[in-house]
RNA sequence: GGGCGGUUAGCUCAGUUGGCUAGAGCGCCUCGCUUACACCGAGGAGGCCGUUGGUUCGAGUCCAUCACCGCCCA
């Protein structure tokens, strides 16, 4: 045995074992063992940078379940994997672009895609690193990256699978445009802001004579105007439904229709209908067979040839129409108007509702089997709450626009010919498969991402074809993940496991919490309240972090990181540290027994702390079961610390000293029982203190997960035990409260006789002699009997009487609850009897300082 | 506008089915370097459990209301 040093160092106790871990594939699945299998896929982080608080949350909560099932029994495979983020990671590269004075535009499509594969290779790297000093026990073996080869090609294959079953379809509809991606982006990548604009109110001459005045906050889009819509009831504008009014400065004719989607009480009541622009004012269009007219590029700039606004970027054309609007005398009256405006999660680009023809997916079909799936309980939410928020979703849900046009991502296998037909394969097709022409071009959109995501679980094994994998490894049983894409992601992993694998993707979804900043706001990097967890690492160790995570991870909703707790468990590693060290050194080199069965045990503190640490392993395994992990840490850390630490090595120092075979044999068997119950949460550490223990020591990690030691639970030994530190715990408080008494000494004297073993530990606890008869002097009354402690000068009577009425309060209150007789007559008689005993108790206490 | 969560000690958080004498870590105060640990030990101070009602023998816990904070979805 190696002298251990005298603190705990993480970095020293944790170079080397992951190295070691992996050189002896213990991250390696077999997807032929015989054993049980356990499978999570970890959520592929985005390729954008480096990990966050939420991610080393939340692979650190999918790393206690990994080890934890492996230890158990399972063959377990965690697989690692990153997204190519395509909207998000095209933001990244053309941000360093722009900071070398560049546009991908400048640098061209193919330039811009090498230069992505290189940070592909970078980022992807720091990714890897990063999990591995976290400690994650990932099977690096199957890596996956969703922009692989063979990941591609499960993509296509699902959409040719979607295509072929007549499932996605081109069509016109409202988007949301963002003109600096120059792409449509989904409901759920819009943040919605509030904006401080203008109402104006327009006056629009009407054919004929009069004129109907609308309000507007984005009077630019009434160059795109088509209509004037009111409501059926509106008894203001009855008379003027079915005339035509004049679009100032445009002179566009414009029908004015009746149609029940206007709100009377907004504006004027008289609503300017922009079916290009606006989703209601579309779908009004669709009623009355209004005209569309677009009057906006892509990249935001207006389209609205012949006139002076033609080319402007939005804001400024809205102060021109403005301005001409005014000086024609067109505008009314404006005010001051709050209203949410959307803007592009990725660029914070104000985004434009705008028409477009895009890839659409149905998802009538796929949302109702989910929801069959749900009904039959086949996915477990935690907490349960969150299910809400899935079928919240899935029952509004409406078709996917699963397409973007962006630089990045999968290219939609779709290959047009020049006379018009369409061929959609998962090869690139060699002919069109109508007329045979080779003058194939491929269409140029790509991908919503969420589309390669939502196949995750059984793409990165192996999925379409029939892979070892695939049939050892699917269904995954567990994903965990951050609330904000339950919808995005997990409840479209759901969707696509039921289409192509006929079940669902994991029986348990486990949303963790959201770490915040100081200020109860979320981290944000922009603000700089971001968090690198490599910065924590290397102040307190991978395995600070990860305990931290645990005692958090599902503990409520949102959590304020504050540092001090992750030190507190770096502060716990040094105490198990030492617990070991202070074992280790009494035992030497001897064979240490095994452990006594229960019936053999003689001592007071053994049949204690085994009676505890039986507790412990079942609330550890409860915990871990019910993805409660912060029970786990919580009995672990209160089992050594406050049990084990606090009091049974302190009882049991000097056996240990003398070399007491029965306490060296529970002090090891303590150690190696909660070094495992630790080992999920505190990988490194706890490998590295049982590699110490005496005996041959394979890797903890593929040891064996703690036994129910229910045979050793001894609730009389509790009881006793609870006496005993009550007892201790009054001494110690006595000799620092009252003036006088020493450090240690004095005789105590027990009311009641007690066995041997109960005395010597009160006595060794207490630094007190057990006596027959209390030696004269000032005595003072404890739980358990008397004490006198020698030369008392003077005991301060303030003390006693301050004390005294303390009980004095209490005993008054646990009164009146026993002379109330609604009490008695209606509370269980457990309770009343308890309350009886504590009457009894705080009256023999209140005797005894008299 | 709809939904969800939170509001408990100076700070960050626990408190399961109502029985609580409300806990932990950090911080604070007082002692103590007693050969496991000063990344420690011992003792102590500190809480009308957000508001107002209600149910109950009994409410931090259940119901209702309001207030503030945060998140999600329209």
């Amino acid at each position: 045995m190696t002298e251990m040093p005298k603190s705990y160092d993480h970095k020293a106790t944790e170079a080397g074992w992951y190295a070691r871990w992996d050189e002896a594939g213990l991250f390696t699945a077999n997807a032929r063992s015989p054993k049980p299998k356990y499978t999570i896929c970890l959520p592929p982080p985005n390729i954008t940078g480096e990990l966050h608080m939420g991610h080393a949350l939340n692979h650190s909560l999918q790393d206690f379940c990994s080890r934890y099932r492996r230890m158990s029994g399972y063959e377990v495979l965690f697989l690692p994997g990153m997204d190519h983020a395509a909207i998000a990671t095209q933001n990244v590269i053309e941000k360093q672009l722009a900071a070398e004075g560049m546009t991908k535009e400048q640098l061209g499509r193919e330039a811009f895609e090498s230069r992505v594969n290189e940070w592909y290779v970078e980022v992807g790297d720091t990714i890897v690193r990063q999990d591995r000093i976290l400690g994650a026990s990932l099977d690096w073996t199957r890596l996956r990256f969703t922009m692989d080869e063979r990941y591609v090609r499960s993509v296509m294959t699902a959409f040719v699978a979607f295509y072929e079953r007549g499932w996605i379809y081109r069509a016109p509809r409202i988007v949301n445009w963002c003109p600096h991606d120059q792409s449509a982006i989904s409901d759920l990548e819009v943040k919605w802001e509030e904006h401080h604009d203008t109402l104006y109110y327009i006056r629009y001459p009407i054919e004929g004579g009069g004129e109907v005045v609308i309000a507007t906050v984005r009077p630019e889009t009434m160059l795109a105007d088509t209509a004037v819509a009111v409501n059926p009831t509106d008894p203001r504008y009855r008379s003027i439904v079915g005339k035509t009014a004049i679009l100032p400065l445009v002179g566009r004719k414009l029908p004015i229709v009746a149609d029940e989607a206007v709100e009377k009480d907004f504006g004027t009541g008289a609503l300017k209908v922009t079916p290009g622009h606006d989703q209601m004012d579309y779908e009004i269009g669709q009623r009355h067979h209004l005209e569309i007219v677009n009057g906006m590029h892509p990249d935001g700039r207006m389209n609205v040839p012949g006139l002076p606004y033609d080319g402007l970027p939005a804001l400024e054309a809205r102060q021109l129409v403005v301005r001409d609007l005014k000086s024609q005398g067109y505008v009314v009256k404006e005010e001051p108007y709050t209203h949410e405006v959307g803007h592009c999660d990725r660029c914070d680009a104000i985004i434009e509702p705008l028409i477009s023809e895009q890839w659409w997916l149905r998802m009538d079909k796929m949302r109702d089997k989910a929801l069959g799936a749900s009904a039959e309980g086949k996915v477990r939410w935690h907490p349960e709450r969150y299910e809400r928020t899935y079928l919240d979703w899935l029952h509004g849900l409406r078709d996917w626009n699963i397409g973007r046009q962006l630089w990045l991502g999968h290219r939609v296998p779709v290959y047009n010919c020049e006379n018009g037909h369409r061929t959609v394969a998962v090869e690139r097709p060699a002919e069109c498969t109508e007329c045979g022409s080779r003058q194939l071009t491929q269409d140029p959109d790509v991908l919503d991402t969420w589309f390669s995501s939502a196949l995750w679980p059984f793409a990165t094994l192996g999925w379409p074809d029939e892979t070892e994998d695939l049939r050892a490894f699917y269904p995954n049983d567990m994903n965990s993940t951050a609330r904000e894409i339950i919808n995005l992601w997990v409840s479209r992993m759901i969707m696509t496991g039921l289409e192509f694998m006929g079940e669902v993707p994991f029986s348990d979804v486990a949303i963790h919490c959201q770490v915040q900043a100081a200020d109860g706001r979320r981290m944000s990097k922009s603000l700089g309240t971001g968090l690198d967890p490599r910065r924590l690492i290397t102040k307190y160790g991978a395995d600070a972090v990860r305990a931290w995570a645990a005692s958090v991870a599902m503990s409520s909703q949102d959590v304020r990181f504050d540092e001090s707790r992750v030190e507190g468990y770096r502060r716990f590693c040094n105490k198990l540290w030492n617990a070991e060290r202070l074992v280790l050194g009494n035992i030497g080199d001897g064979a240490v027994p095994a452990i006594p069965e229960a019936d053999e045990l003689e001592l007071i503190e053994d049949r204690w702390i085994l009676s505890r640490l039986a507790s412990a392993q079942r609330e550890v395994t409860d915990g871990i079961e019910g993805f409660e992990f912060q029970d786990s840490i919580n009995a672990a850390y209160g089992c050594t610390w406050n049990e084990l630490c606090d009091w049974w090595l302190e009882a049991a120092k000097d056996r240990l000293k003398d070399g007491d075979k029965t306490a060296q044999a529970v002090a090891i068997f303590c150690l190696d029982n909660l070094l495992r119950l630790l080992h999920p949460f505190m990988p490194f550490v706890t490998e590295d203190l049982w590699s110490r223990l005496p005996g041959e020591r394979d890797f903890i990690m593929r040891a064996q997960w703690p036994e129910d030691l229910h045979r050793y639970v001894d609730g009389q030994a509790e009881v006793e035990f609870e006496r005993l530190m009550d007892t201790v715990n009054e001494i110690r408080s006595y000799r620092k409260t009252i003036a006088g008494a020493p450090a240690k000494g004095g005789a105590v004297k027990l009311f009641e006789p007690a066995p041997p073993d109960w005395v010597r530990a009160l006595t060794l606890l207490g630094s007190v002699a057990a006596v027959d008869e209390l030696p004269p002097g000032k005595s003072f009354g404890l739980s358990a009997g008397s004490i006198v402690f020698p030369a008392i000068a003077a005991a301060d009577p303030m003390i006693a009487a301050k004390k005294k009425a303390e009980l004095q309060k209490e005993l008054d209150r646990v009164q009146a609850k026993l002379d109330n007789p609604e009490f008695r007559a209606k509370a269980p008689e457990s309770v009343i009897a308890e309350q009886q005993s504590r009457a009894d108790e705080l009256r023999a206490a209140i005797d005894r300082l008299e």
